[in-house]
DNA sequence: TTTAAACCTTTTGATACTTAGATTATAAAC
DNA sequence: GTTTATAATCTAAGTATCAAAAGGTTTAAA
């Protein structure tokens, strides 16, 4: 375990932590324009791709303590964008459920949200991409499981 | 402009959101663990490593807000970590120096920090980091620039 | 030399979180 | 069937951040 080993793996946290926050800083500015923050774009575009959600899973899937939740999705729901929606069979779990509005800002925002990002990421060719895909992926997999 | 390659794009950028996320979430515990919140960390550890600066640029280069600069310096002056000191040249400016304690301080937690960060990183090899450093350093300073 | 512009820090008020704990509902064990 | 444990949500209090504006200080221009 070397002192050089470890240098690049600082390294590569720091080079790691520039890109995504200066890549994030871009994203949400698509996002915010739009009236919603990063968290209720999270909370309203995983609604729209993977359907309703007990409240306790939307914390675990964006990473959001309870407490958190409850607040993003009052916001969310005084904005008209979802409902709640109690389980009748497991009356302490409540579902969110995305509205036609909440759908309808969805499919604005999410192409050129996407469009952003692509465009953010021009620099590198596909093979980079895929290869940075690849590595990434391994790593967030690895740290993921301590 | 296919959508192939703006589906990889934002595959990219959903990996690298994670890795950067479940990493961070990792480090902060060592950081947290010696009774500093990361910003913290992260201001006295740049007074460590490059010496006094003016408030002004600590917020520049760890891209915190003004008001912010005052928070943290007064929670770190408060815990005796550093301490102003005012310009004689430009009486506008205050300075941020680390003290003894500080010093101590960082001096116990980096080694831990960054040999955290190489355990952490030890999935990928060698030459692996080095490419995921080549294509996250292009990345980062072409988005920087927008 | 006075005035205006730019600059640095702090203050203020708002926002988005976290943590701990309260409340209510279900499931399990006896 | 009670009691106990576990689960999901919400509430309350506190923390860290930002944006905007205020208060001094310096620089430059008229």
């Amino acid at each position: 375990m070397s002192g050089e080993q470890v240098n690049q793996s600082l390294k590569l946290f720091i080079v790691l932590s520039r890109a995504y926050r200066a890549l994030n800083e871009e994203v949400n500015k698509v996002i915010q324009q739009k009236g919603l923050n990063p968290t209720e774009f999270a909370v309203l575009e995983l609604l729209y791709h993977k359907g309703d959600q007990p409240l306790q899973q939307i914390g675990g899937k964006i990473l959001l303590a309870s407490g958190s939740i409850t607040y993003v999705v009052d916001k969310l729901e005084q904005k008209g964008f979802l409902k709640r929606i109690g389980c009748p069979k497991d009356r302490r779990v409540t579902y969110a459920q995305i509205t036609d509005e909440g759908r309808a800002l969805i499919e604005e925002i999410f192409p050129e949200h996407s469009q952003r990002i692509d465009n953010l990421m021009e620099v590198l060719q596909p093979e980079e991409k895929q290869t940075a895909i690849d590595l990434l992926k391994k790593l967030g997999l690895s740290v993921g499981k301590y």
